[in-house]
DNA sequence: CCAACTCATAGCATCGATGCTATGGGTTGG
DNA sequence: CCAACCCATAGCATCGATGCTATGAGTTGG
């Protein structure tokens, strides 16, 4: 379910492009940032429709997220992490830190 | 110095703007990482042009992101904290967590 | 005084994320 | 079988971040 996305190709793709170490390390963030989302989402009870709406944002766009179709930018994190009453984190860590 | 800046208005105007809770955020965001990695950056005994030399990126573009003149993406992100042997992390935090 | 270096900015082209609307397939409940 | 919901995707317009080149002002050392 939810693996048969041509996002799925085009992240994979991205993710092997040749010196694309930085580019493959921000789709990575992406991806798992997305399936965080998903996870609170889901925690909340919600569908995507319905977090669009808090988050100021279409269903559409909540889906292509999840997906990690796309990486996403600064604002568009910190309204889905107000909508899931969460506060946005970011930081540089030390690399010796934990993931 | 480097307090007579246009992007300090443009920031101001832009946390200023009705209804932009989330945007202020953002760019707020946007300016403190960019004090942090002239913090850092400095802590490497660099200049702009050197951390963009490993960035991969022009000194410009270091010199806009320091000032917080744009919102920064997360490839950006990515790779000035691999030039500045960090990690980039994001992530959804707690509310009640520290900041 | 000049050369070399620093950082701040401007202007422009391009790329990519987002917003939007519209489907389509899947599932469920009547 | 149909209505109503779910999520995945497409296509397109727009906006904004980035890359680039070129200055300019300030500082320092000769």
């Amino acid at each position: 379910m939810s693996d048969r996305l041509d996002w799925n190709d085009l992240r994979e793709r991205r993710m092997t492009e040749p010196g694309a170490a930085e580019t493959y390390e921000a789709t990575r963030i992406a991806f798992e940032l997305g399936q965080e989302v998903r996870h609170l989402r889901e925690g909340h009870g919600w569908s995507q429709s319905e977090l669009a709406r808090a988050a100021g944002m279409t269903q559409s766009a909540v889906a292509r997220f999840e997906a990690g179709g796309t990486v996403p930018t600064l604002p568009v994190l910190e309204r889905l992490a107000r909508a899931l009453d969460r506060r946005l984190d970011v930081r540089f860590a030390s690399n010796a830190d934990a993931a």
